[in-house]
DNA sequence: ACATTTCCTGACAACGATTGCGTAAATTTT
DNA sequence: AAAATTTACGCAATCGTTGTCAGGAAATGT
């Protein structure tokens, strides 16, 4: 007897709202609302008939329109430094999975390493309302002020890897100290005395830490620290080379540690085109998490963090600001152990 | 004399609403906003005056809002089986960069090769009204009915790398024909006559060119096809493992032909596994985005895709389409071509 | 001096969904 | 039987923005 509209429901030109339901079943638009949401308020025999109806439409509530009226979106924003990149994509999958399994929703933005970019990525999060933030910084920046809006504005953020270097907020993070240290223990081990270290520049935390990791090291182990075997140097393929080039030919070290996943790629690339340099068997050790690094000649030996748990544990901490109703976690760290695939076959 | 609110200003407890600096100006909202969008019909003087105090409240349009009223986001959807991947990556690099460039927003989404999750990703699509999508398909599915949608709601799409079967939509692809076939063709020129093929399973268009680009060649060149020397494998490394470790053991090639990205990374290592079963020297060609592939023991030489130049093809296609006012140009394919990098130090 | 045009501005509805409040009918209580 | 309560639903406001329509004031034309 209810005057439904079955061109509506088959063609579906565009999607059927609540009004539509409201309209075919001849009731208002606030007890579809609330049959749909199993208000208590609602007769039995209308909801089954507002869920059917629904169902068969296929009705699904525009988000849209919620996040306009509510101020939560059930979504975050995930901003890194760039997709293409080992690391960050293999954590992006363990938010990704993370985050789907809660229901909530994940957008993705890149920094591309540039600090302006970057604020626009928490703009853009922020006006489409998501609920929270997880983010690794960008690399050019030294600055921390484009971060104030999401404290200020009491926006839940979790930060990882790259993280701001105050101390009130939820940071996940891998034990980079612990990690350099072993690997330069381990090239000690291998009876090495003079380890080059090619670092990124000095400007985030993560490279600091590793870099301390590198000096202690060499300390505990009485060896000096020579000044000539530490070289910066940026992304770029060809500062690499020309940084890998000089170290060789000057400073004859007999044993390499890289700093960073992608300056590991490139240095690696630059040893061998360097190699015929070298009168003594090499040894090289760098972060990356590659996940072929058995391949490649020369061979290496790889520190990897466990990034698709990092995701996870990111998400985990999110969501938990998120949700919380009342009582707010003190901001903590979180520290994952990084692994020596000294037998980088298996992984 | 206006009866501004600086604490509004300074504060910004939560953005600052077009009604806020009504409410601030003594304006109307209507005004206020017909003044931002520089309408004709607001006085210099009022427009410039808001104008001012919305700059220094620091406002923005609510896109929420926008898009809830407009049928439009200003922002495309990219659906692709995984970030994690050398080509993805990349392609989604490239879509990034041209999409801001024009001023859209991306939303990147991942279907993890599940025909299932890739309907959902469509879904969430439609329903923060992006207006356009740009998608390579899932491998897990070989039906394509969840695509249906997009064509009947008329959402303007464009499908790069793994499209679907059918004609009347855009595509964006490499002739994956010819990249086989050069790459067969090398492996020829250097005397190999047992060529091995390990591909994908064949319910994807790409594995099926690329397929046939192997045995054109091979026909081309009076080389007989041995059904022994191709086999199918999927992503999970054991699987490659076993499969070229049979091979290897029983079919003797001279040479190695893979299929994808992810393929011949997984197969370089159960090759370089099994190395010692080879009483040959063996060479290798593969399809691969990894940019470091000079570093590879074996050594092996990349069939390349364009993949920054893929992604911003797509972008031009799918912001052509989305702002066509008019006369809808057909629908078509875009072929670029393959690099075959027989020198792969220098890329 | 009065009618008409031009210029500027405000009120209101709409987009889709939620929610507090109001209320008629049905049911229970006294 | 009257009063109180419960049940089941509708109305209207709200979120931020745009667009349609209407209208007041000033400027122009007769």
């Amino acid at each position: 007897m209810n005057c439904a509209r079955p061109n509506r429901a088959s063609k579906q030109m565009s999607r059927s709202t609540i009004k539509d339901i409201a309209k075919a079943l001849n009731l208002s638009v606030s007890s579809v609302s609330r049959a749909l949401r199993d208000s208590y308020e609602i007769g039995e025999e209308t909801k089954k008939k507002v869920l059917e109806y629904a169902q068969s439409v296929n009705y699904r509530p525009n988000p849209i329109a919620l996040g306009l009226k509510e101020r939560r979106s059930h979504s975050i924003c995930v901003i890194v430094p760039e997709i293409a990149n080992n690391f960050f994509s293999e954590v992006i999958n363990g938010i990704d999975r993370a985050a789907y399994s809660k229901g909530y929703n994940v957008f993705i933005f890149q920094s591309f390493e540039d600090g302006v970019r970057e604020l626009q990525c928490i703009e853009h999060g922020i006006d489409r309302h998501v609920d929270g933030f997880i983010i690794s910084l960008s690399g050019a920046t030294g600055t921390y002020g484009h971060l104030d809006v999401l404290k200020e504005e009491g926006i839940p953020t979790v930060y990882f890897d790259r993280v701001p270097p105050f101390d009130q907020v939820d940071k996940v993070v891998v034990d980079n100290f612990e990690g350099s240290y072993n690997g330069i223990k381990y090239l000690i081990g291998l009876g090495k005395k003079r380890i080059a270290h090619i670092s990124n520049p000095l400007n985030l935390s993560i490279t600091k830490e590793r870099h301390a990791g590198y000096l202690a090291c060499l300390q505990d182990h009485g060896i000096e620290v020579d000044e000539n075997l530490i070289q910066f140097c940026g992304f770029d393929p060809a500062e690499a080379h020309q940084t890998i080039q000089e170290m060789i030919a000057h400073h004859k070290p007999d044993a390499f540690f890289i700093n960073s996943d992608r300056l590991t790629l490139n240095s690696l690339r630059a040893i061998k085109e360097n190699q015929h340099l070298l009168n003594t068997s090499i040894e090289i050790v760098g972060f990356t998490n590659f996940k072929h690094v058995g391949l490649f000649n020369p061979p290496m030996i790889p520190i990897r963090q466990p990034a698709e748990a990092i995701g996870a544990k990111t998400v985990e901490l999110l969501i938990e600001k998120i949700e919380a109703k009342r009582h707010v976690r003190e901001p903590a760290t979180y520290t994952l152990k990084t692994t020596l695939a000294t037998n980088s076959m298996v992984s």
